[in-house]
DNA sequence: TGTAAAATTGTAATGATTACAAAATTGAAG
DNA sequence: CTTCAATTTTGTAATCATTACAATTTTACA
């Protein structure tokens, strides 16, 4: 399909070789908004990559990061969760069903623009933790 | 001094009883906007606390955190950072010195309300990775 | 084909955090 | 001052996501 071209293409646009698993895991990084981390990357893939390894998934999430195509999300210790949406947005974290749902965000910076000229900004994060619509309601 | 009267204050405030080591740790973070790690928290006080043990901490910090009275802050893998100040506040982290400063915000939030009034909203955290003044200056 | 570079794999190590049970401390009651 | 249960603190062992590393496989190109 013409899918897979756009894949191999954004993974030219940021200097990435396209081999069978990066190719996969971007592609299932872009088909989602469930923001899985490697384990749920690494099962997911499994069924159409018998061989795959976890270290595999593990180097190319490094790879596809440092690279610039995905996103690490850090909210939780010991659980790294990644984001195939390069579009500027923040997360929503539920404590109760550990979902991590996309925000929008309205404003182009929540800065100061006096402490970030000086700098070099390379990253952002926004995130809120709470309780999230579904679950509120399930506890009345 | 009238320091530390304010410090048992804090934890009166949040419901936790006082004891020395909950005491040190909550001073030792007002006292600081370094965000240090437990192993940072550890060694600190272990020069006023020779007995004092790792866990104590990892259990002070859980505490804390749970009453609410510190923020956890987790931007590196493998690393959470603690931050006694309790105003809203943002951090930059930098990659080079791997200092993490705080950052002032000019809006009260970047979000849609629309997407914020339906869910319950208990903690935010927003920070900017990149390369700090003192760095840039150092790399010409 | 031959071959060096790149990609992938499997196993072992890492290291911050947590689990757990024992020891020490506290604080109220007698 | 004692007693004793609740709380706090401690030390050791376990956890577990991630990384290091070396071996194997695949790729790309002469
Ligand atoms: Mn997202
Ligand atoms: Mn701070
Ligand atoms: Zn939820
Ligand atoms: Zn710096």
């Amino acid at each position: 399909m013409q899918n897979l071209q756009k894949i191999k293409d954004k993974l030219q646009q940021y200097k990435i070789k396209p081999s069978l698993i990066r190719i996969k895991v971007l592609e299932y990084l872009n088909s989602t908004r469930e923001h899985p981390n490697a384990e749920k990357i690494y099962k997911k893939l499994l069924k159409e990559i018998p061989t795959l390894s976890r270290t595999s998934v593990y180097n190319t999430l490094k790879l596809l990061t440092q690279k610039g195509a995905i996103k690490e999300i850090m909210i939780e210790e010991g659980e790294i969760r990644y984001d195939g949406i390069n579009e500027r947005h923040a997360h929503f974290k539920c404590v109760k069903c550990n979902n991590l749902y996309d925000l929008k965000l309205k404003c182009k910076s929540c800065l100061e623009e006096t402490d970030l000229n000086k700098v070099k900004v390379m990253d952002e994060h926004i995130y809120i933790v709470g309780i999230c619509k579904k679950c509120l309601k399930k506890g009345e």
